[in-house]
DNA sequence: TCTGGGGTCCTAGGACCC
DNA sequence: TCTGGGGTCCTAGGACCC
C-alpha cells in the first residue's frame, strides 16, 4: 500500500499559518510578478475565482468579496513545505517528495507498526496540522494513482475528513466509475479532448480499453496509467536524490524593457541564478540557451495584435562549466545576437543544459581546459552570499540601478527564515 | 521482378506535472 | 497598465556507423 499526502490550497495554508485573521474568508496568491491566481482558500472557491485568472482581472470581485490578496512568498512556502516533509519522515521512512506541497508514502514492511492505515493516516493529519498549522488529505492504495483518485475523493467529499483508504478491488472499481478521466494523473487537455472523442469519460472506462489501442494513442505512459488504475504498481516510490537535467531561471520584467542594457544586466543576474543552482547540485553545463521574448497579450493602439518577436540562441560551450563568470561572456554574446532594437521586452531567460557532474573534465585536444581560478571564484562568491546575503558579491555587468525587478505588491513576511520578520509576541 | 541489415546518438516536438 | 515559472518523459526522424 502507498499514501499520498497532499497540502490542502497549500500557499494560503503557508500565509494562514502565521496569519490566524486570514481563517474563515477568501484568500488568494498570485503567481510571480503578481500575474495569476495560482492557490485559493476555499471560500475563493465558493466566490468562483478560478485558478489561472489574471490578477486585473479580479478587481471587482476581490472588491465586492473582500478577499484577502498575496504575492508568492516562495522563501516561506518553501521552509513551511520542509517542515512538513520532515514531519512525515517522523513516522515512515520512505517518503517521495513529489512536489512542494505532496509526498508518497510506501507503507511496505510497516503492517506490523501501523496495523491500521486509516489510524495511521488520522495521525499524521493531526501532527501535520499541531506542528506547522497546514491541513492536509490523505489518499491510501495499492498504486501510486489510485492514491491520487483517492486523494481527490478524499478532499472533496466531507464525510471522510480529507482521509480515504481504497483497500479491496470492490471499493476501486466503484470509485473509479464516478471520476471523470481527464482528471487523472497523466491525462491532460489533450488527451482528454482524444477520449472524449472515443467516448471515454470515466476512469473505469479508461481502465478497461484494449492496452494496445491505450498504448498506440496515449504510448507506453498511457498503458502504465491503465495498468495502475487496474491496481498494479507501475510507479514505484522515488526518494533518490536525483540532479537535474536542465535548469532554466526566466522571471518576466515588473514593466517591458526595449533596451540591450538592461536586458544585459537582467541577463547576467538569472544567469548567476541558474549557475548557483548547478553548483548547488554539483553539475556543470555543457550548453546554454537564451531567449527573449515581447509580451504575447499587448495590443497596439487600434486592438490588433501588437508586432511580436521571438528568439534563442544555443551555444555549445567549449567545455562544461559551472562559473558564473565564464557562462556570462557567453550569455551576453547569445543575448547580442538575438536582440533587435525596436521591441519592448517583456523577458529575457537562460537555460543551462547538457549537465554534466563537476569533477568532469573532458579534455579537448585544441581548446583549454577549464580554468580553476574561475571555480575558486565563483565557490567563494557562493560562501560569502550564503553568509551575507543574496547577491552581496556579484559581478558588475549585472548593474546597479535594478529597474526591472518583478512586481510583487504583497508580500508576506518570511517568518521561519529572517530575523527581523520573526512574529514578536507581547 | 529485383535495391541489406542492424545498430547508436541527437534533436525537435508533443504530451504531461506542480 | 496589468496575463507565472520550472521541470520530466516519450517518440519519430535524421545523421551516422559498420
Amino acid at each position: 500500500m502507498f499514501g499520498l499526502v497532499d497540502c490542502n490550497n497549500f500557499y494560503v495554508s503557508c500565509e494562514r499559518s502565521f496569519n490566524p485573521s486570514l481563517e474563515g474568508r477568501p484568500v488568494v496568491v498570485l503567481s510571480n510578478n503578481d500575474g495569476c491566481v495560482i492557490a485559493r482558500s476555499n471560500e475563493a472557491k465558493s466566490v468562483e475565482i478560478k485558478m489561472g485568472t489574471p490578477y486585473f482581472q479580479l478587481k471587482d470581485t476581490i472588491k465586492e468579496h473582500d478577499v484577502r490578496v498575496f504575492s508568492s512568498n516562495y522563501t516561506l512556502y518553501g521552509d513551511l513545505s520542509a517542515r512538513v516533509m520532515a514531519t512525515l519522515g517522523r513516522f515512515v521512512d520512505q517518503v517521495e517528495i513529489y512536489s512542494i506541497d505532496e509526498a508518497f508514502l510506501d507503507f511496505e514492511g510497516f503492517a506490523h507498526l501501523y496495523p491500521d492505515l486509516h489510524q495511521l493516516a488520522l495521525t499524521l493529519q493531526s501532527t501535520v496540522r499541531q506542528w506547522t498549522r497546514i491541513p492536509v488529505s490523505i489518499g491510501m492504495a495499492p498504486t501510486k494513482t489510485l492514491c491520487k483518485v483517492a486523494n481527490y475523493f478524499a478532499k472533496r467529499q466531507a464525510e471522510n475528513r480529507g482521509i480515504l483508504l481504497l483497500d479491496s478491488p470492490e471499493r476501486i472499481s466503484e470509485i473509479l466509475q464516478e471520476f471523470p478521466v481527464s482528471e487523472l494523473w497523466g491525462v491532460g487537455s489533450r488527451y482528454a479532448a482524444l477520449l472524449r472523442r472515443n467516448a471515454i469519460r470515466t476512469a473505469a472506462q479508461f481502465s478497461n480499453a484494449p492496452d494496445d489501442w491505450i498504448n498506440r494513442t496515449m504510448t507506453v505512459n498511457g498503458l502504465r496509467l491503465a495498468y495502475e488504475l487496474r491496481g498494479v504498481p507501475c510507479k514505484m516510490l522515488e526518494t533518490e536524490f536525483a540532479p537535474k537535467k536542465a535548469i532554466c531561471t526566466s522571471p518576466s520584467f515588473g514593466r517591458l524593457i526595449p533596451d540591450l542594457k538592461t536586458m544585459s544586466e537582467a541577463l547576467v543576474t538569472h544567469l548567476s541564478r541558474a549557475a548557483e543552482k548547478l553548483r548547488r547540485q554539483g553539475s556543470a553545463a555543457g550548453t546554454m540557451t537564451v531567449f527573449v521574448h515581447t509580451n504575447r497579450f499587448k495590443r497596439s493602439a487600434n486592438g490588433q495584435p501588437a508586432r511580436q518577436y521571438y528568439n534563442s540562441r544555443t551555444i555549445q560551450l567549449p567545455h562544461p562549466t559551472a562559473s558564473t563568470a565564464e557562462l556570462t561572456g557567453y550569455a551576453l554574446a547569445a543575448l547580442q545576437s538575438v536582440y533587435q532594437f525596436g521591441y519592448a521586452y517583456q523577458k529575457v531567460g537562460v537555460i543551462l543544459s547538457g549537465l554534466v557532474p563537476i569533477d568532469h573534465h573532458q579534455t579537448h585536444y585544441f581548446t583549454k581546459g577549464p580554468d580553476e581560478r574561475l571555480a575558486v571564484l565563483s565557490a567563494t562568491m557562493d560562501r560569502l552570499n550564503h553568509r551575507f546575503g543574496r547577491d552581496k558579491v556579484r559581478l558588475a555587468s549585472a548593474g546597479y540601478d535594478v529597474t526591472w525587478h518583478h512586481r510583487q505588491q504583497w508580500m508576506s513576511p518570511a517568518y521561519t527564515t529572517k530575523w527581523t520578520d520573526l512574529l514578536q509576541v507581547k
